[in-house]
DNA sequence: CTGTGTCAACTAACATGTTAGCATTCCAAT
DNA sequence: ATTGGAATGCTAACATGTTAGTTGACACAG
């Protein structure tokens, strides 16, 4: 009677609500997305939306919302009158989503570079002298951080603050697989010599400079996210 | 009795659906987009879920659906408990729009410049001439459309099928916004040599004079939207 | 063993009822 | 006349019932 490839009794561990704040499509919304950000529901996963409301102790509306806001985003395929699973990976959206990205952050650095205050500067190298901290004490959990941060300071520094999340959008497919890169040995140190690059870059006011340095920092995702569709073929469409 | 500022008895003339293809909730989205953006529903109203419901004879469900959509894009704005209204006008957020659709159509054209097959070049040649065509024959509209078609062309051709949805999303406020300028005297000329030096750059394989062109030619607009902040304040926040 | 057609189960899409928060108004008290 | 506060009316947010279309399994014919 059990078949071999026993696949999903389905009992997923969503991050329970409760904690969260807002309307209740807001925190559903939330959760979901970090589940699958998390790959704790893997590409492929069928959402049942009964199965979602009894475990989260919410309704089917709020549920629906927040799946429609997903699938918005592309994390999430809903198919009309069937069901919505959990998109799967594709090289090319992964391609696209970095080109998206790039074009935004160089952009931006360059902006950045050109009109930057002192202030600015100083709150640039201050999050440097934190990636610092966190190499010498191998917290890598903690230089992840400070890394989005820096670039979250300089989408906030451009004065367009929609800019940030319409990046992140873009990028979301990259982050999204990047959670199955090992960290590589030495890689923070790496990226944290790019970093300093580009901080020089907008110290000496050269957008040229930071739009190059920002380049090379960004391509070297894209790389290493390359040999992921031999590895795990299963996760790709 | 009646005030010397009668407002609005609310009675607003949605394009019918019917005509229209796809789920209910998709078709009323694209019946309220289309009235937003021609400025039928101008910036400030009032949207009532019970009117259009009842204008459409559909349920609040898509209706609502279509409202989320629309809030998600910036074109609307929700206060909860409360109501929907139109979003008006924001000089920052046109900028914001501008930048945003420069810095993706920069690299874009630029990416397109590097790769262009005979093929595209032809393709885009073709859509050039169809601009002269219409020049002669003064036919305002008909440019408009290919002028259109030109940047979506240029889009398609990097193969990356989201970038013209996510460029037009952060476009959309200045397009709005551009529907309130009355065409220009020669502004089309203007327009059609900007065209032709970019589809030059195109042809020479040079990104970097692709790009410049391309950005001589999108700072014109964003010059010509600045003046409307004085003409029609009523219609920024 | 393979291809086809029927049927049952499941789902999204839609409709509608219910709840609770905000705003406006209007009246009363000062 | 001005202010404060209760009451009313409106709305989004949430819950739940209904409809119709898709999928996949199973029986049956070839």
């Amino acid at each position: 009677m059990s078949l071999p490839n026993e696949q999903d009794p389905d009992e997923i561990a969503l991050p329970d609500i409760g904690k969260l704040t807002g309307s209740l499509a807001q925190r559903v919304y939330e959760a979901l997305r970090t589940a699958i950000l998390a790959m704790d529901l893997p590409p492929g996963t069928n959402l049942k939306k009964q199965l979602i409301c009894e475990q989260l102790g919410v309704s089917r509306s709020p549920v629906t919302e927040a799946i429609t806001r997903l699938a918005g985003e592309g994390l999430v395929e809903v198919v009309p009158q069937s069901g919505s699973r959990v998109t799967k990976f594709s090289m090319s959206e992964i391609h696209e989503g970095a080109f998206l990205r790039e074009a935004i952050e160089l952009a931006a650095v360059a902006k950045v570079a050109a009109e930057r205050t002192e202030e600015q500067l100083s709150e640039l190298t201050r999050n440097l002298r934190l990636q610092a901290l966190c190499l010498e004490d191998f917290d890598e959990a903690g230089f992840y951080r400070e890394d989005e941060r820096m670039h979250e300071l300089i989408f906030s520094f451009t004065g367009y603050p929609k800019l940030n999340t319409l990046a992140a959008a873009g990028w979301v497919q990259v982050n999204r697989a990047r959670q199955l890169l090992l960290p590589m040995r030495g890689r923070a140190q790496e990226a944290y010599e790019e970093h300093k690059v580009i901080i020089d870059a907008i110290r000496d006011r050269d957008p040229e400079k930071a739009r190059q340095a920002m380049q090379k920092h960004l391509s070297r995702l894209v790389t290493r996210l390359e040999p992921l569709i031999e590895s795990r073929p299963d996760l790709f469409d």
